[in-house]
DNA sequence: CCTAGTAACTTTCACATTGAAAGTGACTTT
DNA sequence: AAAGTCACTTTCAATGTGAAAGTTACTAGG
């Protein structure tokens, strides 16, 4: 999709047209805080993509400029995905997912600074 | 969706299976920064949601406890629908998204302070 | 009484997207 | 030569989306 069909001029909506899905957020959330850099990588993540999604996804998000694929070996050629700062600039958005989710669904917290992530509560 | 089919103990993955998708945070934002309170008013919306979608995307938020449906109106039966605590709770996650729109997509940004909004930028 | 209008959905159906699985190509390793 | 790895791509059945029309329950006007 091209920046002039945006569905309106509101920026939530916006932003939706680009990330607002079931696995876009949770590939930045692994290139962002996991250190997944591969293709595999990011595929073996828990919840796992579809490697046609992931393929799909990958490419949209270079497309607006969020990541960028680069070559880091010949013979045989292996590819290393990371964040642009466009890309890295949606930390603060994935942190408030995060936050909100560990308050009302109970899923796990990982915390960033730490490198250290805190069991998911069973209770409510 | 019930609490036990989460694809994954993580926050995110959790929360984008509650309103990861295109519309969800949407009717959200209606509800509430824009005043709007009925299925008309929020079928009427700048990205024109359809009908069953609405429709769906309601009765999920409802069954999720983030909103509540209640009638206004006998003779004819009317229903508003409103934000419960829970539901008002994603407001810092809505703000974050808007603001990451606002920067690097150029969308406009709402106030919900002033209930102003700010036009969309048409530049980088 | 009949027709038109409104709100809140629901149904229909063609089309698009998803996702499980298998396949491909370029290599390296045994 | 055979097996393995990585980075995808292809296939195809199932599911989801969305435009449009239909339904139900009323009120208002002629």
């Amino acid at each position: 999709m091209a920046k002039q069909d945006f569905r309106s001029a509101c920026s939530i909506a916006r932003t939706l047209d680009v990330v607002g899905d079931k696995w876009t957020l949770l590939v930045v959330r692994d290139l962002m805080w996991h250190g997944k850099r591969t293709f595999q990588a990011l595929q073996d993540s828990a919840e796992r993509v579809p490697s046609n999604i992931l393929a799909e996804r990958l490419k949209r998000l270079a497309e607006w400029g969020l990541l960028r694929r680069e070559v880091y070996q010949q013979r045989p050629t292996r590819y290393a995905y990371h964040l642009t700062d466009e890309g890295k600039s949606l930390e603060p958005v994935l942190m408030q997912i995060m936050t909100w989710g560990h308050k009302h669904l109970g899923g796990g917290r990982f915390d960033p600074k730490s490198g250290r992530s805190f069991a998911a509560r069973t209770g409510p």
